[in-house]
DNA sequence: CTGATTTTTAAACAAGTGTTTAAAATGAGT
DNA sequence: ACTCATTTTAAACACTTGTTTAAAAATCAG
């Protein structure tokens, strides 16, 4: 437990859990600085405001996001192999960090003003080379033809919703924490045995 | 274009564009009374404080979330052409109220305050005898061996993210609103392809 | 130790917040 | 025309907001 970091830091950190938590709308400079245990003048001192502060917990947020993403696709592994372990991977990812997707997603929603290097986040997904494998696989007759957008979409959604979504369902279905994530787990096997059989039919 | 509203529901019309746009924390009382052409006061005169007119809009939203969704089970149809229908209502209804999934998620998650009526919610869905046709459907064979967690988390994955998650697609992919709307269309096949394949697998 | 620089503090600022109040406008029934 | 309840208004309330300021404290270089 190292408590050696800078008051810079110490509230770079407090923000992002607040704001995490709460959003943009959602809380105040003097509750970030309280949760950081620093004087509000300090979160001025060091970002000039809350929502220069903001900026850089957001894109933070976004390239802890990206970069657990790409990773798999990186490796040297067969497209399928990729696909199954991208589920595996962001699946854990996520029940680590179930509030990134809906944070990112809200936010963005909510104003433009969230700068997200566009062009940076399909730079780093295509430079893996995972777009041109998809195209061969598809030549080759091994893979559904489907854009790239779906493509997305489809994986994504089965990865991100029930995550994001977990409140509601947890109220609807009446489901203690614990009842949700061993739903989760079992959830995780069903999603990819149906994107796999969807994606790579046997004929 | 009927502007005979009374003063209550002028503002409560209002509080809904502008609670669902910028949720709860994200507006004050004031922009609510603006955007109804209202005093504030009169915000206060109706509705006893911000908190009780917002619950008004959440349960409401709520309620035509749960309608778009229950219609489709009611009917008398076999279960596959239930959930194909649901899917394509899903899409439809998405289409023109893509904030819901979001705004509800989002406030949920944000506070337990939003005092949803679990047991209705549930009785609403129970009650069209949905759950006994995916049973005996299962019993039969005919449906894979799903528990209804999983089968609601599939459906609504694959139809609420494609909607909520349009702003982060949109800038990821640099797609315009025309083009996004186009894959949303398109997108809504795969996932149906998908999604049947995957339930009512032919032997 | 000294003087300059960096870091931290408490206090203040104007503007915006949710909410209340008390008076004015309105309209129906006598 | 007068009464009384309902509806609408402008103004005020106490408090929180983002942000700044000016001084105090801590740090560090020579």
């Amino acid at each position: 437990m190292s408590t050696e970091l800078s008051t810079e830091e110490k509230i770079k950190e407090a923000a992002k859990r607040v704001f995490l938590a709460k959003g943009f709308d959602g809380c105040s400079s003097r509750e970030i600085a309280k949760e950081a245990g620093m004087n509000v003048a300090l979160v001025y001192y060091y970002f000039r405001s809350k929502s220069q502060l903001f900026q850089l917990v957001f894109q933070a947020a976004m390239e802890d996001f990206m970069t657990a993403m790409v990773e798999v696709f990186s490796a040297d592994l067969s497209l399928d192999s990729k696909i199954r372990i991208f589920i595996e991977r962001e699946f854990d990812f996520l029940s680590k960090h179930p509030e990134i997707p809906g944070f990112i997603i809200n936010e963005i929603t909510r104003k433009e003003s969230c700068a997200v290097d566009k062009i940076d986040m399909m730079e780093m997904v295509a430079s893996t080379g995972i777009f041109q494998q998809c195209l061969e696989a598809q030549r080759k007759g091994e893979m559904i033809k489907l854009d790239l957008v779906s493509l997305t979409m489809l994986i994504l959604s089965n990865c991100h919703y029930p995550h994001m979504a977990r409140p509601l369902l947890q109220e609807i279905h009446q489901l203690s924490d614990e009842k949700y994530n061993q739903h989760l787990m079992l959830h995780k096997q069903y999603v990819t045995e149906m994107i796999m059989g969807y994606l790579f039919p046997k004929k």
